[in-house]
DNA sequence: AGTATACATAATGTATACAAATTGGCAGGA
DNA sequence: TCCTGCCAATTTGTATACATTATGTATACT
């Protein structure tokens, strides 16, 4: 049985939410995961409570925890709310940007190309989404950034749906970004 | 010993948290919570991190729970963010408003306004939150409502350090969102 | 037959004992 | 005096037993 830290489980869970290996709506029994985890329920609950804070789940009282749920309402609301929120963190980013961190997009960016042309859309879909929290840590605001890692959580797995045979002009897409951030 | 429910605890943390009775930045003993709350450790930790996943609170790990801090970058990126999330919010609400909704807004408008006659800057502050969180609500969007949360939070607790003798332009000024709401 | 209620089962919620980590103070030495 | 390392005390983290709440099933009653 393997036996993960908190943080580790933490990290895997978003991982399986992002990657739709857990599917929006499933109910999360915690006896499965503390065995899944090697935990036992206090931090497996605590873990769950941070995915519930950062919106990776819902937690209803008495009830446990669901994977956040995508209906088509949250489809719209998305469409409504990301090109605003991505031209502005995207603004933010590049008036604060460091080296370092353009470097780290780079190399992300690189790591996403290479994930699109192996065709899997999983991983690929993953690096996407590091690549844009990336560029949320650089815009250095956290006010926007709790908007952003939310849409982000749908991004990712709205993206695993649509762009399964993931396409060159998504790619391009992320290459336009980096040549704006670098441009400015 | 008063003995809250979780959710009373929630509630009331967030209370004193806005109205700075607890100040930004300020270390909270689980000890010293539980002795006033009348819960155990384990309700009081979920507490804790629900507020810390709402932006109220910041825990580091071994080192426990303090009131999130609000430094000089702070108070400029809210100035950089909050009008462009709440005119977004503005007018998505405008878009979605239920006339129950307007209603209750009206009602804890005049709310806010009884406040700020009393003099009472702290109940003001709450208010003119509650206030804004309704309209929050009404935007019904999920994504940008977690933005403004946070950015209420702050502007909360600015509002009660600036505003200190409230004004009657901030009264105005809500009385004029309201009007801009009631036409759309 | 259909519905309602009571009970059994299984889940979540709470309390508390125990473990691990951090902090502060003290003693010893440079 | 100041630094260093260790020990004690305090605080946070984890495990687990127990309590409570929800759910599903069977049975009795209409």
């Amino acid at each position: 049985m393997p036996r993960f830290s908190k943080e580790e489980c933490f990290v895997d869970m978003k991982r399986r939410i992002l990657s739709t290996e857990l599917l929006p709506g499933l109910d999360l029994d915690e006896a499965t995961l503390v065995a899944q985890y090697g935990l036992s329920r206090t931090p497996m609950r605590e873990v769950l409570q941070r995915l519930a804070g950062a919106g990776y789940v819902t937690i209803e009282a008495n009830r446990g925890a669901k994977v956040s749920s995508m209906d088509l309402f949250a489809l719209r609301t998305f469409f409504q709310t990301a090109p605003m929120v991505y031209a502005a963190i995207a603004r933010l980013a590049a008036e604060n940007r460091a080296t370092a961190q353009v470097d780290q997009l780079q190399k992300t960016n690189r790591d996403l190309a290479l994930q699109v042309e192996a065709g899997d859309s999983g991983a690929a879909a993953l690096a996407n989404h590091r690549f844009h929290a990336l560029i949320g840590e650089m815009a250095q605001n956290d006010y926007l950034t709790a908007s952003l890692d939310r849409l982000l959580i749908d991004h990712t797995r709205f993206g695993k749906v649509f762009y399964h045979p993931a396409s060159a002009l998504e790619r391009e897409r992320i290459g336009k970004a980096i040549e704006q951030h670098d441009g400015m």
